[in-house]
RNA sequence: GCUCCGAUGGUGUAGUCCGGUCAAUCAUUCAGGCCUUUCGAGCCUGGGACUCGGGUUCGAAUCCCGGUCGGAGCACCA
């Protein structure tokens, strides 16, 4: 059976069992169903804070919600979650909405949480009223000291009177005098129960909202409240937020909202790459990278940057699954996924790292007539062959006068003198195409290409490595010049790049993968 | 420290709810081979795992108890 081709191989056995193949088929991976889902009823939400570029942890996270959503054929919201003026940028709500728009996902409505700052004050004012909420006075390192001993502090007994008398004044009160909170359980297991801030005073100005507000909700009441008014139905979010629904579950119980069914999944991260904003903006900051976009980051951006195409994420969180275990993903799998993906689409070309010239007799007026995929049919090109034409140093440095060597689709040449420059004659004895090396060659002259190869940020112990982007130069073959940048391609015997700058007479790729 | 969550080969994952059909799935990685005018793809073969200790049971990856390890939370961040 081995004997045969991989094509006869298939034949035969489906010949002999077509259901071998449609049980294959049935077995690819696939996201379990959602608990208590309609058809045509479901309202998942991307939720993105924006005050940083988002990562593939965000992006994994982005799609279960859009897919969930379609799924279901329901609507997935875009929902900035931006109550903190101090931290939210501009700059971030337009780089989220452009790396969705990268990765293909789409949202049926777009908002953010700081449009409803009204609504978030009639709550708090509705929580007074009932005696669920009160304005605290303590200070937040009483409170924090209070809340660790589970005890309450004088101002939970106060009356609605004197609460409505405090949150009049707490709007004109300094930051960080007075703040709302809910009346919880202080003594509760689940420490976030222990009578949360939910309101607090912030003199900042908002990126959307300028200085209108200056009395901002605490995530977990801003969150509560929307997800409760949008009738969002599922919540897919990662483990950070597992004690959080205890909380925002009673504030909308209290509020007479609906709850959302919630899913919890781990944070993943890919090893020897931060994975939070967290640990990516000081290296940013610091100069260590070179920006969101750095290749080495596992940011959406610099996943693009290298290459990466959209569906390798959907594949990955087909991959992950809606995992509960903390996984720490190898890069390899990553480059597996990718380069199944890109591999039957990607144009070949030439490309000679660390380039040798050699001479070789009797070459002119060949041309070469070359396929941009090897077994798809992706066009072809010509490629004239030059009497001092480049070859790898890698290739010709072990090589004796006498060797022969082929060049690609164009010629064997026979090796006459090796040493800084490289002679060879042209050679028509046959040879046996197993045995030759089978070389990429670059007319001269090439097209001077840079190669930014980038590798693991962290080491073993997750420190960084300052060389971790390394650069190798090399000549292209002239075609090379005119790819439109963000053009993914394969240097034949070097690995997939992705064309990253055109400049005048010179091009820089960043190296993706094998 | 307290609370919660998790633990299947090098890596990711299926199976765990409803114990036997699991001498454990699939992918990736690794090793060997085939094919190939790419070191890519494809194909074949192989190696490799149920965290540990008790218990329940005729039978445990699956149930119970305990330990270990890992993660998260304990903000007027989200």
């Amino acid at each position: 059976m081995n004997a045969l081709g991989p094509e006869a191989q298939h034949e035969e056995l489906y010949a002999l069992d077509p259901s071998f193949f449609a049980a294959e088929e049935k077995k690819r991976k696939d996201f379990p169903p959602l608990p208590s889902a309609v058809d045509g009823a479901v309202v998942t939400r991307m939720p993105p804070e924006p005050n940083g570029y988002p990562h593939i942890g965000h992006g994994l996270s982005f799609y279960f919600n859009y897919y969930y959503a379609k799924r279901y054929h329901g609507r997935v919201i875009l929902r900035f979650d931006d109550t903190n003026p101090k931290a939210e940028r501009r700059e971030y709500y337009d780089a989220i909405k452009a790396d969705l728009t990268w990765m293909g996902l789409t949202w049926d409505e777009e908002r953010n949480m700081s449009d409803d700052m009204d609504r978030y004050r009639a709550c708090a004012e509705q929580l007074l009223a009932q005696g669920d909420a009160y304005v605290c006075t303590c200070g937040q390192e009483t409170v924090s000291a209070l809340r660790y001993a589970g005890t309450a502090c004088p101002c939970r007994a106060l009356s609605t009177e004197e609460n409505a008398a405090r949150w009049e004044a707490m709007q004109d009160a300094p930051e960080g005098a007075m703040v709302l909170r809910l009346k919880g359980d202080v003594a509760s297991l689940n420490t976030t129960m222990r009578d949360p801030a939910i309101m607090r005073i912030i003199d900042h100005p908002h990126p959307v909202q300028g200085d209108r507000y200056r009395l901002w909700p605490v995530y977990d009441f801003a969150c509560a409240i929307e997800d409760g008014t949008l009738g969002i139905t599922h919540v897919l979010r990662s483990n950070e937020f597992a004690l959080r629904i205890e909380l925002q579950d009673y504030l909308r119980d209290r509020l007479g909202l609906p709850n959302p069914v919630t899913l919890q999944y781990s944070r993943f991260s890919i090893r020897g790459s931060p994975t939070s904003k967290r640990l990516i903006k000081p290296l940013i900051e610091d100069g260590t990278v070179t920006g969101w976009d750095d290749p080495r980051l596992v940011t959406i951006r610099g996943l693009a940057r290298r290459g990466i195409r959209p569906e390798a994420i959907y594949e990955l969180a087909r991959e992950m699954g809606l995992s509960t275990a903390e996984p720490e993903i190898d890069w390899s799998l990553v480059e597996a996924i990718n380069r199944k993906l890109i591999d039957p689409v990607t144009r070949r070309y030439f490309f000679v790292p660390d380039p040798v010239p050699v001479k070789v007799q009797g070459i002119e007026g060949r041309e070469a007539n070359l396929r941009m995929h090897p077994t798809e049919d992706l066009g072809t090109r010509r490629l004239a062959a030059t009497p001092v034409l480049f070859l790898a140093r890698s290739d010709v440095r072990d090589l004796s006068p006498g060797d022969v060597v082929r060049l690609k689709d164009l010629c064997n040449i026979r090796i006459e003198a090796v040493g800084d420059t490289v002679s060879a004659a042209v050679s028509t004895d046959p040879i046996d195409m197993h045995e030759v090396r089978k070389v990429q060659w670059v007319p001269d002259p090439g097209l001077p290409t840079t190669v930014l190869v980038p590798s693991s940020l962290y080491n073993a112990d997750k420190e960084v490595v300052a060389e971790s982007l390394a650069v190798e130069n090399g000549l292209a073959e002239p075609a090379v010049a005119s790819l439109p940048v963000g053009t993914v391609v394969q240097f034949e015997r070097y690995g997939f790049v992705r064309v990253d700058a055109q400049g005048p007479g010179t091009t820089s790729v960043v190296f993706a993968h094998r």
